[in-house]
DNA sequence: ACAGATTTGAACTCATGGGTTCAACTTAAC
DNA sequence: GTTAAGTTGAACCCATGAGTTCAAATCTGT
């Protein structure tokens, strides 16, 4: 019998293979065939471990969008002990939360999450729900901390969770809508999202880009 | 000879027959005959006038882009001559666009558009390219003109359209991924846009949202 | 009414790919 | 070595749907 260590294994590649797979093609395009090559398997070993394409699917976009939200959420932890220097560490998380948003991966989860709702319903669960929207809570718990420390503006903290991440996401995705940007662009961005989101919701006494009011 | 007008019709009728059924079923699963049904016409007859299931997508899809753009673009116009109420006038236009974007049609559009691009990567040329950034340079066009006559602060128009949008479409995207929002919805989104954005982008001695500090 | 173009419905060909079957084979535990 | 679970490759069945063919029906300008 094999080890029960290399079932898993097995079970993982395919999931793995799976995503590239269907990033790669669409959904309909990708044939299960072309996933067990990817993953070093053999086609009934695939319907083995996971009975149909449809539940094939659905177990590699859930594995997949859990590992992207922890990814945030790690970025995000770098927000709970700011420094002095608000600005800076805004720009750093903003910029790395971009980056994870524009990772390859990351495109193409979203891209079939988005394509494949009509047929996969219950896969909205991942990005609505209970477990949905995670990042911008998250973000919205660290904003609220710093508008109670006196940091921000005392405003709706889901509010202005969503439109920072809209004024970082917008963007990159208006202009580089396929392919990821170079990093450059991507600092480019998350600097002027920061910019855009502190003249809106700094501390009343307003402290706008290069000089501060009275510490 | 059926009459030119007749055949354009008949041409029309499946090309919008198209999108909806693209919308409805996605590129794979919509098969011809049922769009053939859709616009009331026989299987053959779509054939005639377009000449593969490829070009049938993206004929259908370059149409119903022009068309969408087109609203955009109407919508935008109101901005070029603003009362003296800015505020009120940009509300306006930002519900507005936001309806556009949130329109059943456009939803689908953007959908297809996004999920078909590894298959369709000319139809990229819909949302890049030279006819792509339309909207966007649009809306900029009008904030430059805004800045010129000093209602908003001197700031790269084009950033600033960029952010105006991230900040209508962010939100409704991240909050009704699928259906279109009650117009409630999109009326608070707008407003909490247009607030965020006037703070951050206000004429110089900046009028905050009740309060003018020293005129 | 006539002619030329178009439309129609139905049947047909053909490629693709999901899912299954099965006998041979590998692997790890005892 | 034996055993049992799991894997493999190849062949297979079958539904689906793109695209075509064609003779009959329909339309339109004159």
């Amino acid at each position: 019998m094999p080890t029960a260590r290399g079932r898993i294994d097995k079970r993982q590649a395919i999931l793995d293979a799976a995503i590239t797979v269907f990033a790669r093609r669409g959904y309909d395009q990708a044939c299960v065939q072309e996933i067990a090559d990817e993953a070093g398997v053999a086609k009934p070993t695939v319907y083995n471990h996971l009975t149909d394409k449809a539940t094939l699917f659905r177990e590699a976009m859930t594995a997949a969008t859990g590992a992207a939200v922890a990814r945030h959420l790690a970025t995000l932890d770098r927000l709970a002990v700011p420094g002095d220097d608000l600005r800076t560490v805004l720009e750093e998380v903003a910029l790395d939360l971009l980056r994870c948003h524009c990772d390859e991966r990351s495109r193409a989860v979203r891209r079939l999450l988005h394509a494949e709702t009509a047929r996969f319903p219950d896969l909205l669960s991942l990005v609505r729900g209970p477990s949905g929207h995670r990042v911008t809570e998250a973000l919205a718990d660290r904003l609220a901390r710093l508008a109670l420390a006196g940091r921000l503006r005392g405003a709706d903290p889901s509010l202005a969770a969503e439109q920072l991440i809209a004024l970082l996401t917008g963007p990159a995705d208006l202009r580089w809508p396929v392919s990821s940007p170079p990093d450059d662009d991507l600092a480019t961005i998350a600097h002027a999202a920061v910019d855009t989101f502190l003249r809106a919701f700094a501390a009343d006494p307003p402290v706008s880009q290069e000089r501060a009011i009275h510490t």
